[in-house]
Parts: C-alpha cells; sequence; structure tokens
RNA sequence: GGGCGAGUGGCGGAACUGGUAUACGCGACGGACUUAAAAUCCGUUGCCUGAAUAAGGCUUGUGGGUUCGAGUCCCACCUCGCCCACCA
C-alpha cells in the first residue's frame, strides 16, 4: 500500500492544475458568479509568511467551496508594488524598484502555487505596471473633472526620514509608521501643497450605509468612528472694541449661556491680530512654544496649558463678555479651530480651575443632592439636564431646548446648524518617487492643467538616484527630461507634477480591475463587472479604516459616474486574526522569529496539512498562536484518510448488512451537512474537527466491515470531496484513485439527504432536580407519559424516585426529562 | 479616559434560539506491531474522594441574582486583549 507523500503529490497537481488552466475563471460563463479574495500582497524582499499564508489560505477555500458547489469562482491574484518600501530599498541597494519587484514577484508566483491557492494567474494584476498605473491616474483625472479634486496648502504630518509627508493613518503613536522605533524621530507638522480628494462629500452616504453592511462588526465600528460625524452649529461671537468676530464650533449650543471664555488654537491667524498689545510678549512666546512642541508631546500633556490675550468677546445669547485664550488643547484642523468653553465639559472645567477664570452653572440634575453638589461646582455636570439662568430658555431640558437656541441664535444671526467630521478630505499626493505620477502639468501662463485622457499614462522614468530630492519634492524633480513638457493646453513650456499618487488609490479599485486586467482602452469593461461586482467575500487582517474607507468612497464615485452599479464594493468582509509567535508577540524580521511556510511544506508536511492546520487551530477572526506542534496533528489526519481510500480500494467486491451501511450514511451525511454550513459561515474550525470526527467513525466501521460497494463509495468520495477545499491536493489524487477522470475541484459538493439525519432513537436525559442521573434510549419524538415511564423502569432513577414525592415533571423531547422532587 | 471584545482541562479550542460542559486536535499515559525505535493502529485522559471502567462530590475569572435547569440571561467586581484617544 502506497503512504501518503505530499512531497510527491502537491508538485504534480499543481502542475496539472497550471497546465489545464482548472482554475481560470469564464468570466462570460452562465454558471452563477462567486469572487473571493484577500487583501493583495505588497511583494518584498522577503518572501510570504505564515500570516500571508493563513490570510490567503482563508479566501482560498471559500473559493474552492463556491468552485465545488458549482459556481464560476474566481480568486484572483494581484500586487500592490508601489510604495515607500521598495524605494526605500532601492535607495539603499541601487537598484531600481523596477528591477527588484520584477525579481521578486516570480518568487511569490513559486510560493502562492506551493501553497496550492486557486488563483487565477491570467488575470493577474501588478499595480506598478503602467498598463495599471494608466488607469490609478485616470481616476485621478476623473475626480478632478467631477470636482472632486483640488489642490491646497495644508498642515501635513511629515517625515523627516523620509522627507515625505504622511497620511494621519501613516502617523502611529506620533511617529511615521515606518520609523517608529524608540531612537526614531516623532513626526512633524509642515505646510506643504497637496491634492486632495473630497472624501468628506461621502461622509454621510458612507457612515449611513456602515450598518447595513455584512462586515466584522469592529471594523464597521472602526468605520464610524473614523468619520466621527457630529451636529451641532457654528456660533459667532463679536470680538469687544474691535470688529473682527470668532465663529466657535459646538454640540452643546444648550450651554452657550455658560459660555465663560473662547479658547482659539495657536495656529489661528486670528489669534495675533486679536491680541492685545500688553499680552502679546506672552501669547507670542505661547505660540512658538507650541509650535515647537510636537505633535506626541501636545497630546502626552494631559495638563492645559493657555495664556490670556487680553481681549473679550461677546457671548451673543446673554451680551456677556468673555476673555479670549489661546491654548493648543484645542485643535485647529477641526471645526473652526476655536471652541466655547464652560463649566459642563471636562476639558473646560479643568482649564476654569487652573486659570481662575468666573464660571456660571446653567445646566442641573435633576436629583437635588447632585444639583447641589453641580451648584458648589463640585465636579463638571456633563450630562443632559434641566436649564437655569438661560433666559427665556430657563427650565426647559437641555436636548430639548438645544435646537431652539440655535434656531433663536441663528434668526439673530448669530448661529447656523453645522455638521462636522472628524474625517479629513484624503491627501493623495506623495513627495515620492515609487508611486503612479500624478498626471498635471503646471504652466506659468494657464497654471495647474489637467493632462487629456490620450495622454495617459505619465509613464514613471527610470532613474537611478531615487533619494527625495530634499526639498519637499519627489526624486523626479531631478528627472530633467521627463520634467520638462508643453502644456497641453497653450503649447508653450511647462513642468509636470512632481508629486506621486498615494498607494492607497492604486488598492482602492484594483477589485474591479481584476475583471478586465489588460484593458486598455478602457478602465474596465462596465459589463463584466456589472456581472460580477460585488465583491462577494474578501479577508484580511490590516487596513480596517483606511483602504477599506478609501475602497467604498472609489466605489460610490465609480456609481456616480456610471461605471458600477454596487455602491459597496465589499459584500462580506472578515477581518481575520494574525498568526503570532509562540509567547504572543508579532513575528519580525528583527527578532528573527519569522516561520516560512515553504519550510514547513519541505520538511515532509506538505502544504495540505499546513493550510489545514491553519484553518484548524482557531476560529478565523482570533490571533493565533504558531504553534509547531500542530501541523503534525493535521498531517495525521490527511494520513488517515489516504489510508481509508487505500483500503478502500484494496478491498474485494461485497456487500454490507444493513445496520452497517445505515451507520456508513448517517455519519456521512451528518458530517455533509456540518461542513457545508461552517464553510458557508466561515467556521472553518470546526468544519475540520466535523471531517475528522467522520474520519475516526469511518475507521471504527472499517474495522468491523469493509468492502467494495456504493455505500462505502459513497461515503469515501463524499469525504474527499468535503476535504478538498482545505487540503485541494490530495483530495485530487484521492478522487483520481477512486476512478474519476475529471477534477475534484468543480461541480463535486455533496449534498445530503435528509432522511440520513433523522433518528429513530434518541438518547434522553434524565435529570432529579437538575442534576444529572442518567441517561435512557427511547424512540424519537416519544411524548411525555412514555418518556416518564421509560424513566421509572430505569432502576438507578426508580430508587432515586422511591418514596419522594414528584412536584414537577419537565420534558424536553428528544433532549431530557427533570424530575423536581422534595430534597427533604 | 472612551468604545468594543474575551476569560472554559496541562495547551489550542467545542457547546444551535438556556437543556448530557470540555466536541476536535495537541500533549501525556497504557497496549498491539517491531530485535529496537520511528511510523501506524487500539485504548485512557477535567479535578477531588475511591481498588474501581461501583458510587459520590466539585468545575466554564470572582461574588450575587433569575430559572425545574445557566458557559449561555441580569447585576457588581477582577483580569487580559484590541481599537480610538483633548474632535468641544
Amino acid at each position: 500500500m502506497k503512504r501518503y507523500n505530499p512531497k510527491e503529490i502537491e508538485p504534480k497537481w499543481q502542475k496539472i492544475w497550471q497546465e489545464s488552466g482548472t482554475y481560470t475563471a469564464n468570466l462570460t460563463s452562465d454558471k452563477p458568479k462567486y469572487i473571493a479574495m484577500s487583501m493583495f500582497n505588497y511583494p518584498s524582499g522577503a518572501g510570504i509568511h505564515i500570516g500571508h499564508a493563513m490570510n490567503y489560505t482563508i479566501s482560498d477555500v471559500k473559493a474552492r467551496f463556491k468552485r465545488q458547489q458549482g459556481y464560476e469562482s474566481y480568486h484572483p491574484v494581484g500586487w500592490d508594488a508601489f510604495g515607500l518600501p521598495a524605494e526605500n530599498y532601492a535607495i539603499k541597494a541601487g537598484v531600481s524598484p523596477q528591477e527588484s519587484m520584477a525579481k521578486i514577484i516570480p518568487g511569490y508566483h513559486k510560493q502562492y502555487r506551493a501553497m496550492g491557492w486557486s488563483n487565477d494567474w491570467e488575470k493577474e494584476i501588478a499595480t506598478h505596471l503602467p498598463e495599471y498605473y494608466k488607469w490609478t491616474q485616470w481616476i485621478f483625472s476623473q475626480m478632478h473633472k467631477h470636482g472632486m479634486a483640488y489642490q491646497d496648502v495644508r498642515m501635513q504630518w511629515w517625515c523627516s526620514i523620509d522627507n515625505t509627508v504622511l497620511a494621519n493613518e501613516q502617523v502611529i503613536d506620533g511617529k511615521c509608521w515606518r520609523h517608529d522605533g524608540p531612537d526614531d524621530p516623532p513626526a512633524e507638522k509642515r505646510e506643504v501643497k497637496q491634492w486632495f480628494f473630497k472624501i468628506t462629500e461621502y461622509a454621510d452616504e458612507l457612515l449611513e450605509a456602515t450598518d447595513s453592511l455584512d462586515w466584522t462588526e469592529s471594523v464597521k465600528l472602526a468605520q464610524k468612528n473614523w468619520i466621527g460625524r457630529s451636529t451641532g452649529a457654528e456660533i459667532t461671537f463679536k470680538v469687544k472694541d474691535n470688529d473682527k468676530s470668532i465663529t466657535v464650533f459646538t454640540t452643546r449650543a444648550d450651554t452657550i449661556f455658560s459660555a465663560a471664555f473662547i479658547v482659539l488654537a495657536p495656529e489661528l491667524d486670528l489669534v495675533k491680530s486679536l491680541t492685545a498689545s500688553n499680552q502679546s510678549k506672552e501669547v507670542e512666546a505661547y505660540i512658538a512654544a507650541s509650535e515647537k512642541k510636537s505633535e506626541i508631546e501636545r497630546q502626552a500633556d494631559k495638563e492645559k496649558t493657555g495664556v490670556f490675550t487680553g481681549t473679550y468677546a461677546i457671548n451673543p445669547a446673554n451680551n456677556e463678555e468673555v476673555p479670549i485664550w489661546v491654548g493648543d488643547f484645542v485643535l485647529a484642523g477641526y471645526g473652526t479651530g476655536a471652541v466655547f468653553g464652560d463649566i459642563h465639559d471636562e476639558r473646560d472645567f479643568e482649564f476654569i480651575n487652573k486659570f481662575d477664570i468666573s464660571a456660571r452653572v446653567t445646566v442641573l440634575p435633576e436629583d437635588e443632592v447632585e444639583a447641589e453638589k453641580v451648584k458648589n461646582k463640585e465636579y463638571a455636570y456633563t450630562s443632559e439636564g434641566i436649564l437655569v439662568d438661560s433666559g427665556e430658555f430657563s427650565g426647559q431640558r437641555s436636548e430639548a431646548a438645544r435646537d431652539k437656541i440655535i434656531a433663536w441664535l441663528t434668526k439673530k444671526g448669530a448661529a447656523k446648524e453645522k455638521v462636522n467630521y472628524k474625517m479629513r478630505d484624503w491627501s493623495v499626493s506623495r513627495q515620492r518617487y515609487w508611486g503612479a505620477p500624478i498626471p498635471i502639468v503646471d504652466c506659468p501662463k494657464c497654471g495647474q492643467v489637467l493632462l487629456p485622457d490620450e495622454d495617459l499614462p505619465v509613464v514613471l522614468p527610470e532613474l537611478t538616484d531615487f533619494q527625495p530630492s530634499g526639498d519637499g519634492r519627489s526624486a523626479l524633480a531631478r528627472a530633467t527630461d521627463w520634467l520638462k513638457t508643453s502644456c497641453p493646453k497653450c503649447g508653450g513650456p511647462a513642468e509636470r507634477e512632481t508629486d506621486t499618487l498615494d498607494t492607497y488609490i492604486c488598492s482602492s479599485w484594483y477589485m474591479y480591475r481584476y475583471f478586465d486586467p489588460h484593458n486598455q482602452s478602457a478602465i474596465f469593461n462596465k459589463d463584466i463587472v456589472k456581472k460580477w461586482e460585488p465583491i462577494d467575500f474578501y479577508n484580511g487582517a490590516d487596513h480596517a479604516t483606511a483602504h477599506l474607507l478609501y475602497a467604498r468612497f472609489i466605489a460610490r464615485f465609480f456609481t456616480k459616474i456610471g461605471l458600477v452599479n454596487e455602491p459597496e464594493p465589499f459584500k462580506q468582509f472578515l477581518f481575520n486574526g494574525k498568526v503570532t509567535a509562540k509567547d504572543g508577540t508579532m513575528f519580525s524580521k528583527s527578532k528573527g522569529n519569522g516561520v516560512d511556510p515553504l519550510d514547513i511544506i519541505d520538511q515532509g508536511y506538505g502544504a495540505d496539512a499546513l493550510r489545514t492546520y491553519l484553518m484548524f487551530a482557531a476560529p478565523l477572526e482570533i490571533w493565533a498562536r504558531w504553534d509547531p506542534g500542530g501541523v503534525p496533528g493535521t498531517f495525521k489526519f490527511i494520513s488517515r484518510v489516504w489510508t481509508l481510500v487505500q483500503e478502500y480500494n484494496e478491498a474485494s467486491e461485497g456487500s454490507l448488512n444493513t445496520p452497517i451501511a445505515d451507520e456508513l450514511l448517517r455519519t456521512t451525511h451528518r458530517m455533509i451537512k456540518k461542513v457545508t454550513e461552517d464553510i458557508e459561515n466561515n467556521r472553518y474550525n470546526t468544519a475540520i474537527a466535523s471531517l475528522m470526527e467522520c474520519t475516526n467513525s469511518l475507521y471504527k466501521i472499517k474495522a468491523k466491515s469493509i468492502s467494495k460497494n456504493e455505500v462505502w463509495k459513497e461515503s469515501t468520495e463524499n469525504l474527499v470531496a468535503c476535504m478538498a477545499p482545505f487540503a485541494p491536493h490530495v483530495a485530487e489524487e484521492l478522487w483520481q484513485q477512486l476512478g474519476h477522470s475529471t477534477s475534484i475541484h468543480a461541480d463535486t459538493w455533496p449534498k445530503y439527504d435528509e432522511k440520513y439525519l433523522v433518528e429513530d432513537k434518541v438518547t434522553i436525559v434524565v435529570q432529579i432536580n437538575g442534576k444529572l442521573r442518567g441517561q435512557l434510549q427511547i424512540e424519537s419524538g416519544a411524548d411525555e407519559a412514555r418518556a416518564i415511564e421509560a424513566a421509572r423502569s430505569d432502576d438507578k432513577i426508580a430508587s432515586y424516585l422511591s418514596g419522594k414525592d414528584i412536584k414537577k415533571t419537565i420534558y424536553v423531547p428528544d433532549k431530557l426529562i427533570n424530575f423536581v422532587i422534595s430534597t427533604s
């Protein structure tokens, strides 16, 4: 008997699959469609690690399952090739990123195939190729043409090592995401001219659509928080003895009567023009000091700081004078950069106490004891309550008075309703070489001119030096031949934009390109995309906010310009866990604790055992710890199935007696039901447990009787078919050994038959006062009287019940019977 | 500080709308096969008392509650993880 040897069969089938195009999706097929994919890979020199193995196996299993169920299943593959790491490597090694990608990506091909992933290689994409980024640039043009792209000078996060702007989400704990070591400097803020996409125009619809998504809940929540919608009002205060005014944003207009002071962010231009001459020295020193402070220092400083400007503003609600302060706890980039402070806010309460500002309570809790404490200013009362000292609004509930006060102030010309978002417009410029050039030309006569579509792509020139030019521009500023061009409008001499596009743009639309990867006359064929959208299954362990939100934004934009029908690109999204080292820490190159999936495969366990273990170890959304002892376990399971099929094939023809046949069919069909439902619901671990259970049962039955016949054939084939998504190579091999000439990987998913799931006898638990005292076999569907009779005829139960008063009997059909007796 | 989630054997983890807690796997122990080992196959394996595969008691982070019955529902607390973090 041949033994299970993955080293032999895995490469064999990988070759056959590749040659026969087993996983090539027919995008115009009449079958129902299904597309399952994981977030595409950023190719680096390191190759895939165990975390990638986990990610991509999840979607591969799904794709395979659906393919077997008869869907036209598409499991695409691509490379997110642009970005900083490759460029940094190029700077260090002096090899162009184009060259290193050309070298690295084929290595990934080998690894992906070795893992047995059912990718459609005919439709492979890579974002750094001109045939792809032509359309990334085209999206920029479309945004531009639809008024969704604009240029502005903004304070931006700046990495002083890479000399480039960083997006908000690239700043982690105050440091650049690429340089977050203890010795790395904090990210700075600098004024930079930037291109932006108006994602904030879609803030509301993105927010509203979030709830109904079939996505991991934590990600939906993160998206909502990221958008951070808050409704309130802008209220304008006139400045005393001055023709200026200050507009503040508040969500608590009902507390306007308690306004004790105004605080301006130090960055505001208004500050200098307002400051009284006798305070200007102090204010200027404060501004200078907070400019020097890094953002982390400002955030770490929980202690509120500020200085008085010497000027007063007039509260439009009651015409009281309130002092105007400058404080760096107010964020310049949110709202108007100015707030009014009052005693009904924790931070302001602290500020009032620290600087001894006079303040008045205008909201009181209903509880009288608490109200007394609030009146005595023992703590900041920030909840809703009854208004006092609030003019005509006194006595009203704060939540009801809020809108009335806004309306009242609006009438007086001092307020307007306003919605603010934490989310800012998407900064899409990067002062880096390794990205898609922005299709803009800077003409001394015509200004910023968008290149016409026929001039796309603007091909990224090959350079030898990729270091940013240091003046804030990318290395492209030195590519003189490329830089100098003519204006598409007037034909005069002009210069190209040296910024490149944020790589998040590349990854925000790639799922559509999978459907038409080589189209050079359009971004994609709309009809094919409309047939295949949305992505049925998407998974990843990162990018809960940025990437997923950007992709949703692009999908909505595409919907508006008629390219797609579905405003939501990903129907289902699974935020799976990561794999950590045994001690729970992250795998990292510097620690040298990484695990190479190919090593596990080469050790002789094979890809099937590795895949199965990764899917079995824990629920998909849990962070699993890598256990080197796990793969031998799933290897053993696969070997057992292998041996079973060998024994079946070597057995002689023969019939089975009815009870054994029945047992076989029951076991198998129960397994089919469980595996089908579990894969559907992303509970792969219990699906595999059920495959193992079934195998164990078949072993027990085989010890009694195994012979070649229809029942055993059905059982072994069903078992092999149901394990195929997890262990595709061995399943294919066994399928062939069982006499099939076509692949197991299409149209083979078994259906279970309900008639094998109903039991004629069931085990019923007998409890006395809720305690388990016995079990009995009884025909299923027995009525209560019958069950009680059966229970009473059990010796043990009878002894428990003898001489006792049965106060109550609870009977759950086919499950349990509970006698409640008096205990004394 | 805010939000979300989770605490189950030696370990990873099962348990449907409350109904046999510990499925499945790892590890450990015993046996068969073998000159021996590996591999394989067959058992045992939550804890305590017990010679016991007799019987009983205890057990899902802690304490209380609801219920005939709670890992599951309610209240309080402890611990851990993740995300956001001065957004007015």
